[in-house]
DNA sequence: AATTCTCTTGATACCGGTAACAGAATCTCT
DNA sequence: AGAGATTCTGTTACCGGTATCAAGAGAATT
């Protein structure tokens, strides 16, 4: 293995001088940075991160906590994932996932944390390390998140705009910001054009959804538009009205959520509010390694905003 | 943060002693052992992995490559992970997640790698660190597996058995083992039974799965069965029988293989092949910790039979 | 020209563990 | 009882980095 020592000898330099040039260049004449690096590219030089970990009081480590009630299989958590792991190793630091089953509590550098929810609150202020959530909440703690109102406004006016004429909201039935926002986004162009919300709320299952609309089908007009607050609800929409002898896009639409895997798999293709996971998963990692960076400085939030995927499922 | 020496001091030992009682506790009389356990217990001490891995020349990292060219959105991969995650966290380990995108190469002490094609043998076997394949091979490298052949031979018995007298496989199109051993199984249950064996392979997208039921839709009997090499085929192939107007399962039955996530998309509810991928992901784990333990000595293979999953697609 | 200041580099100690060796205590055996 | 073997515990050095302080060179100030 090549150490500090090993290149530093190789550029007739001390250690040390290896050392400010990877991590203080600026306080390193450029004649020497140069010599260095000359070095380091020669014998391939890779930090040791334990040892990087060990001086600096460091672990290297980010755990990512996944505190849903919801299925951790759903694919939506595989691209935040990705995001993460990406990012994260780019940076030198690796991951640890942690669900309700196994709450070990290592020491680490920071924390992710999805699925948050108020009642988690008072636990998540007694971690030590700086965190961010992945998530919108009201308690000014740093986040990354979707534009979940936009995503169904854009939905909505989408919607409307090609005609349809009775709009119906089909949201999880759970207790989280997303879920409002999303509805509120919907409520508000709804109201806008002074129609009546209609909202019905399952648990996130396609059978759900399906069942529902067989058992309300009579009720339904031509020309009603499903705006779904995720891509499993609409593929069981779709699915039902499709046995009913619904003809999808022209008399009924749907529009889905996420953009993730499911709306893929959907037939028709589902129209979509899609969100960029991954890319999401990304920035909430360098959030949080530049706020590890600035002793926990306060980092705000970001919020992405979501893209309506015009597909098959929507005239 | 409390340190060995903090546990020793309280205990009134050297720190070497604590050392000793986590490590190599047949050295230390039992008396010691209650009053470094017991000071450790009162002070919370959790050790430094950083401090531990540099002193041991080790890393505590354990990488994870998805080679896959498949989505790697797949739900099946987020089960893999969790299996592999919480394995991981139990023995103070943490993840590194590598795709094709970033192969940054960091050290690690050691390797789980899936989606192994014989083309990658060459490459893999410079890799430095001990590692375990997930997913047979015949290179002889250790690996854990589910019995893919067993599953689909449970597959096409229960068909036989339940009177279905067309029997088809619709396969993955790739060059990979699992899919020789699925196709393999079939076969061997077909030939037993003086049978025909009848394969179709697709890439792996319920589309192009339904494209072929309707584009064939006459030339298929009633009493017909589709066995599949995924949940996602089997997704495309049950939709399109729905929508042919086929009765399932009384005239056309589905069974899928994988039992991760997209079986409960599917309605009716998939028959499946099910396969226990967390748990399969904790074994590789442990395979490869002990693995590292033992100086890269030999483990063999682990192979998981899965289970036929009975439910609605077929009668 | 002497003093002070700035900039750059090197020597040292330390982060929290572990292996290897050394020393003390106990046990065996003649 | 004394020599040697056996247990058990402690001392020391080291793993590969980084912060801190000290030292030397050169520039700026008086």
């Amino acid at each position: 293995m090549i150490t500090l020592n090993d290149v530093a000898k190789k550029a007739n330099v001390s250690k040390m001088t290896v050392s400010r040039v990877i991590n203080h260049p600026e306080q390193v004449t450029d004649e020497l940075k140069r010599l260095v690096f000359s070095a380091m590219k020669e014998l391939n030089y890779r930090p040791n991160v334990a040892a990087k970990a060990l001086a600096n009081n460091r672990t290297q480590i980010i755990k990512l906590f996944i505190l849903e009630k919801m299925d951790t299989t759903e694919p939506y958590y595989m691209n935040l994932l990705m995001g993460i792991a990406q990012e994260l190793d780019k940076h030198h630091y690796s991951l640890q996932l942690v669900t309700k089953n196994a709450f070990d509590i290592g020491a680490c550098d920071g924390y992710i944390i999805t699925g948050f929810r108020n009642t988690d609150f008072e636990w998540i202020q007694k971690l030590e390390a700086p965190l961010v959530l992945f998530g919108e909440n009201s308690y000014g703690v740093d986040y990354v998140d979707t534009d979940n109102q936009l995503g169904t406004a854009l939905a909505t006016e989408h919607g409307i705009q090609r005609g349809y004429e009775h709009l119906y909201f089909i949201g999880i039935d759970i207790d989280e910001r997303f879920e409002f926002s999303r509805e509120a986004g919907y409520v508000n162009v709804m109201q806008k054009y002074d129609k009546v919300p209609q909202i019905i709320r399952f648990e996130n299952r396609s059978r759900f959804a399906a069942a529902y609309i067989q058992e309300n089908w009579a009720e339904f007009p031509k020309n009603s538009l499903f705006i779904c607050s995720s891509d499993r609800l609409a593929i069981g929409i779709e699915r039902e009205i499709l046995r009913q002898g619904g003809a999808i896009p022209q008399d009924f639409g749907v529009i889905g959520f996420d953009g993730v895997f499911l709306d893929q798999i959907a037939a028709p293709q589902l129209t979509t509010v899609k969100q960029t996971i991954v890319e999401m998963g990304a920035t909430c990692t360098n959030m949080l390694l530049r706020k590890i960076g600035q002793q926990n400085a306060k980092q705000g939030f970001k919020v992405f905003k979501p893209e309506l995927v015009i597909r098959q499922s929507t005239k």
